[in-house]
DNA sequence: AACAACTGTGCAATCGTTTGCATGAAACGA
DNA sequence: TCGTTTCATGCAAACGATTGCACAGTTGTT
């Protein structure tokens, strides 16, 4: 029936016997008002039975905004990503807009590789999950004035809209817990520093650490270069060489701690009985891990939603401000955090 | 420094002294042959200094085609789907094409609705993963000759590109890996049957008892209504309820593998001692399981970038015709499968 | 009753590219 | 040398929607 080639405003318009004009006002919920009551019913009637659809190429031609957005995550294939994703594109369809995502491997190149890309597609904002701390892509889009939100994780530059987890909730839930299990030597393995989350995780554990009275000296602090389960197993395995005493870990994510698992049964001892061991972000299927994984569930879903109502916010009132959301995160006990032996 | 308001092609020409349409036909590569190569060269230049890019809705309305594609997928969050996504992805941005998904959960109004909005958006082409057997949609699409590729699951309806895995294949690699550790009696636990995968593989699990010499009376085939955990372990606890006497099950993929992990489990046996269970697509995270499962591992970016390839060909060449690919699938032998007892 | 304000609709320009056609110049064959 | 072909480029008309302005008709004000 409807053929590729699509029906136009001004067929709609030949058949009611208005000027397209017209249409196009009856079509666009800002100024339906001005048009007669009685022509505005028969314009719809007629672009419905037409199946009359407008072009958006047309549309966003004249009018510069295309409600299309640009999302930048690293690897679709990493399973933290999905949820943002489908969290942005649900909150995007309420307010007609829709998403173009690109993968960058975290690779500089192809992030500006990927905005020119969507820029060519004018795009009218952009969500990263990929900024860096020192983010020179970031402060170029906030310079050329291209609507900005980051997810995830964030940026030093201010003056740019962000949602993120409350690391140091996070965090603290985890420290806390293990206190209250009785450990008093937790080790924590850091994710990168030029990332706001290891850096953030990692300060925040030397601030739970104090609050909860427990000795730095006697909880040693490990950075990785990545957050990966291969990092997660040398830097583990490299404070166990250290001979240091301590009875937990807390794992800057879920990765980590996977590693983390390796190391301890490559030395022979086991978990949770010898060493406990927290995770961070509740990736799919650490339930099921041996043993199961206790972690920080972040709500990555809403995460992705927020960020994007707050980038069709940006977009649509452009006087709207700047600022930083943090989401809370939860604590899920299972079965790798137990109490110390002695 | 560039702006949001970008350079046209318009500027390049002054900058050059030349018309508009010699820019355009010089930074077309089908028509730059046709131009002054010194001219080209300047125009070129010209356009780098500027930074010039072009106006994609512009050309997309001039061209009716916008080098964008639709994704359908019942949903990013489902682990299976992430690979596919990069996968065609990785090949649309090789041919200059960009991709727009769309998550239906499996609804067909969502389905319609997705495509409705993206043919507003005037795509070239629609990826569907979501197809049933007999999919009004699939037809619909054909039927209006909006190229269209199938991926993961096809549909009966023929003249329709699809590729998909060899489920004939990995349902015998499982088959004949249980025979040859000595399973006689082995159970299959079906997908839904209105899907390709849920069919093709109850079909071949019959096809490979043949083959394999075995008796089908000796081998239960139960049906799920959906491809999760809960039907995995709603219905292998009725066939343990039925009080047959088979040692292994061939679930139709991962999920209703670890259902049926748990209702073994629940009946008090173990896996893989008194019952191997062997899965489908080979999902992140399996290989860490208690037992880590033995599966059939699906190329699934593999079956992403030949979707996305295959598409942009029926886009370029209108006259190519609709096959139907499928890809070969690898048996993975993990620790779910083991000798029976006796 | 005359003029002002308002209202609803049409007109036409515009967004940035692409592309069929026209044109003038150059190259070629006889 | 003239007529014809070829070639490189310019011209202008699209593509489909939006929107400032104009205009005619209506309503309101005094």
């Amino acid at each position: 029936m409807a053929n590729r080639s699509r029906v136009t405003i001004r067929e709609v318009a030949e058949r009611v016997g208005v000027h397209p004009s017209t249409v196009s006002r009856v079509l666009n919920p800002a100024t339906r008002g001005r048009i007669t009551p009685e022509i505005a019913e028969k314009v719809t009637k007629a672009a419905n039975d037409l199946g009359y659809t407008p072009n958006q190429a047309a549309r966003g031609l004249r009018t510069n905004r295309t409600r299309t957005i640009g999302v930048l995550i690293p690897d679709i294939t990493n399973p933290l990503f999905p949820p943002i994703i489908r969290g942005i594109e649900d909150a995007l369809g309420e307010s007609g807009y829709t998403a173009i995502i690109g993968n960058t491997d975290n690779l500089a190149v192809r992030e500006t590789e990927a905005v020119s890309t969507m820029r060519a597609r004018q795009i009218d904002g952009l969500v990263l999950a990929t900024a860096r701390r020192d983010d020179p892509l970031v402060s170029q889009c906030v310079a050329d004035g291209l609507p900005l939100v980051l997810v995830n994780r964030t940026a030093d530059a201010d003056g740019v809209s962000s949602i993120v987890n409350d690391d140091a909730l996070g965090i603290a839930l985890a420290v806390s817990h293990l206190k209250d299990l009785g450990h008093t030597k937790i080790a924590h393995i850091a994710g990168p520093l030029e990332l706001s989350t290891g850096e953030a995780r990692q300060r925040s554990f030397l601030e739970a650490l104090q609050k909860e009275g427990l000795s730095p000296a006697d909880c040693p602090v490990a950075e990785t270069n990545a957050f990966s389960e291969d990092e997660g197993l040398r830097t583990a395995a490299e404070l166990f060489a250290e001979g240091l005493s301590f009875t937990a870990i807390v794992a800057a994510n879920d990765l980590i701690a996977l590693g983390a698992y390796e190391a301890i049964a490559d030395i022979g001892l086991r978990c949770p009985e010898d060493i406990s061991v927290t995770g961070f972000n509740d990736m799919p299927f650490v339930d099921r891990l041996s043993p199961p994984l206790t972690t920080i569930r972040i709500p990555h879903y809403e995460l992705g939603r927020e960020a994007a109502r707050r980038l069709v916010e940006l977009i649509e009132t452009p006087d709207s401000s700047a600022r930083a959301t943090t989401l809370r995160p939860e604590l899920i006990v299972r079965g790798s955090t137990a109490s110390p032996d002695r």
